[in-house]
DNA sequence: ATCAGCACCTGTTGGC
DNA sequence: TGCCAACAGGTGCTGA
């Protein structure tokens, strides 16, 4: 479900309304939300939240002494905040029937993580977290440059939008974001990553970074599942150029969007616009 | 070392 | 209404 965008907005909630709470009380309702190589959630009891960020499409959730609760929500996850008595919904959502785990703070408040599809995971960490959770660059750091991609990209014979989709090397980007990033970059998304050339490698770079961060402005995109910390849809899915909208007019030429399938995965592109 | 394909799960949608 | 196939914001493993 959530790339980049929707985990930046997640987190950000999250950051805002649990930062501060002690655990009290964890219950797991589904085991296998907890990753194999999770230290015991039981250590999350007493624990203080001492902040809520993003690596890759992990939120990482502080914890004192140095742990962090990493949850990856994989498709149809979702972190809500509520209350015993009013759960968590101001829009309809966390039907209890997909919570999947629940952390219960000392002041009586829950983080409830939910997941139809039951592929979210959670795992407990301690230490260098980024190494052992293995993302790679954040496409958002401002330190990296065109000339990391290049390196990165190099030799690489698989089509441009595939390589995207691989967490290991720049990590936070998905389905969505790929077919847009790559429309403003006019890259065709078949293209051998390994033969863009060095301006279209830094449009790519640029490309990523504007749909990205007027995503996170947007609040995420909703298709069906996401919502953020609050319950709330994203607003971005109506400002999509290619993603979802095969047949209608390209934004720019007018011409059809059209739809292929690369690694299993929906791709949408102009095949004028994009070479 | 890469890379394509399937496995993991459930829910929704559209065709007949 | 029912049934079935296709599809969905992702990733990890397998085997060529």
């Amino acid at each position: 479900m959530p790339e980049l965008p929707e985990v930046e907005t997640i987190a950000r909630g999250l950051h805002a309304r649990v930062r501060g709470k002690r655990i009290a009380k964890v219950h797991i309702a589904w085991q296998r939300t907890v990753d194999a190589r999770s230290l015991p959630l039981s250590e999350l009891v007493g624990k203080q939240i001492t902040g809520v960020g993003r690596i890759g499409k992990y939120v990482a959730i502080q914890l004192s002494g140095g742990f962090t609760l990493a949850v990856h929500l994989r498709m149809t996850g979702q972190l809500l905040v509520g209350s015993l008595e009013r759960r968590y919904d101001s829009s309809g959502t966390g039907d209890r029937k997909h919570e999947r785990a629940r952390i219960t703070f000392a002041d009586a408040s829950v983080l409830a993580f939910f997941d139809a599809r039951k592929f979210g995971r959670m795992r407990l960490l301690h230490g260098d977290v980024v190494a052992q959770l293995g993302v790679g660059r954040d496409p958002l750091d401002p330190q990296l440059t065109a000339d990391d991609l290049k390196e990165m990209l190099a030799g690489r014979r698989t089509p441009t939008k595939v390589w995207l989709l691989d967490q290991h090397r720049l990590s936070g980007i998905g389905n969505i974001y790929a077919s847009e990033a790559l429309f403003y970059a006019g890259i065709r998304p078949r293209r051998a990553a390994g033969k863009l050339t060095a301006i279209e490698r830094s449009a790519l770079l640029k490309s990523l970074r504007r749909v990205l961060r007027r995503a996170i402005r947007f609040g995420g995109s909703s298709l069906n599942d996401y919502v953020d910390s609050e319950g709330k849809q994203g607003g971005f899915q109506k400002q999509f150029a290619v993603y979802g909208r095969l047949g209608l007019p390209c934004l720019q030429c007018r011409g059809p969007v059209r739809r292929i399938v690369l690694a299993q995965r929906s791709t949408f592109y102009c095949s004028t616009c994009q070479r």
